[in-house]
DNA sequence: GCCGAGAGACCGACCGGTCTGTCCTACGGA
DNA sequence: TCCGTAGGACAGACCGGTCGGTCTCTCGGC
């Protein structure tokens, strides 16, 4: 079992900043330090190794994304714990070195494999779901006035999320992804009442 | 001249569905309905037909992107316009049916052709300079709060774009590029005293 | 002795790039 | 007017190398 996590957890280092189709088994089992014959032990092909690995990019995201959102009462506030454990805990994470990997593997997959970025887009719209409840329920309790249309704040919310990842991975600069994220924020808290 | 025009046509479009590194010079010929001795009758090597790409690519978002700015005196304005030509005009582009190209390949290169990544993040600081110029010369002539921090503004906004592009790729719904740049807009907007 | 994990040679397909050959056009001399 | 020839444009066979995937073999724990 050691060496199928060791897979799993090189696979996505190298998705996430390669890509999927960039990255070659050769590679994979090189970081791995083993070789083919170990790899098609536990994975039947390349496409399973990729489902493997999304979905332990998954757990990851949610470990440390969700990190204490339970703990807070206020729906805003869970936003704003979001956007914060994402550029703090998440795209600075050592598991994932090319930033957001779906992300990568959503800009590279969209055209050319769509059975494989279905799976990464129904991602993008759990997060859009996600945070879409979260500013519904506020908008419920009056913590965000009625005039707001949710969907279209959560649809720039999302897309301001997820062009950062695109600017971080090009700039590296964790200023201007601090910068980007704040001015998000300081745009949902300017909606309250 | 016909087929080298029709070269970087053709892998124009093939660039900005399937990234560079994805896109083979016989799918580029195959498309461009010649063969190889055509290209290298043309370009040096792949990377040449790259940069010839990108210079091309840049030439369409000028066209599509400026139309129009120079009739405009507000800075606020021609920022609207900016982005209004960006969904209206150039996302929804036929010679680029991926959607944003410099996305695209910026994605795909920043962590293996650092090469070729950075001509690519060239365009997007440019742009940034572009918004960032406008902005402190609305902020100039009273036309945003003076409390305004210009740089973290057109972070956001830039990053809000690339992340449009990002979603627009993955879910090809206009009815949500247009709710999240008509969010950001209202977000600037907002600004004005 | 058995069985599964892993190693690595090997397969056909395809990669970027080269090279030779063919075709078409332009041009100069008679 | 006609022919010989030079040269650029392009076709496509071919090169070494790498791809995803298969197969056989070895080896260590039970």
């Amino acid at each position: 079992m050691a060496l199928k996590d060791k897979i799993i957890t090189e696979s996505l280092r190298l998705f996430s900043t390669k890509g999927f189709m960039n990255t070659s088994i050769s590679d994979v089992m090189a970081a791995a330090g083993a070789s083919k014959g170990g790899l098609y032990n536990h994975f039947k092909s390349k496409d399973q190794l990729f489902y493997a690995a999304l979905s332990e990019a998954r757990s990851i995201w949610r470990d440390k994304n969700l990190d204490g959102l339970d703990e807070l009462d206020d729906p805003v506030g869970k936003v704003v714990r979001l956007f914060d454990n994402y550029q703090y805990r998440y795209l600075t994470s050592d598991d994932l070195p090319g930033g957001c990997i779906f992300v990568t593997l959503a800009v590279e997959l969209n055209d050319q494999r769509a059975d494989l970025a279905a799976e990464v887009n129904k991602g993008f719209e759990r997060l859009k779901a996600m945070v879409k409840g979260l500013l519904d329920e506020a908008q419920g309790k009056g913590e965000l006035n009625a005039s707001v249309d949710t969907g279209a704040v959560t649809e720039m919310l999302v897309s301001g999320l997820l062009g950062a990842c695109v600017m971080y991975t090009s700039d590296k600069s964790k200023a201007n992804l601090e910068a980007t994220i704040q001015s998000l924020m300081g745009y949902l808290t300017s909606l309250r009442p």
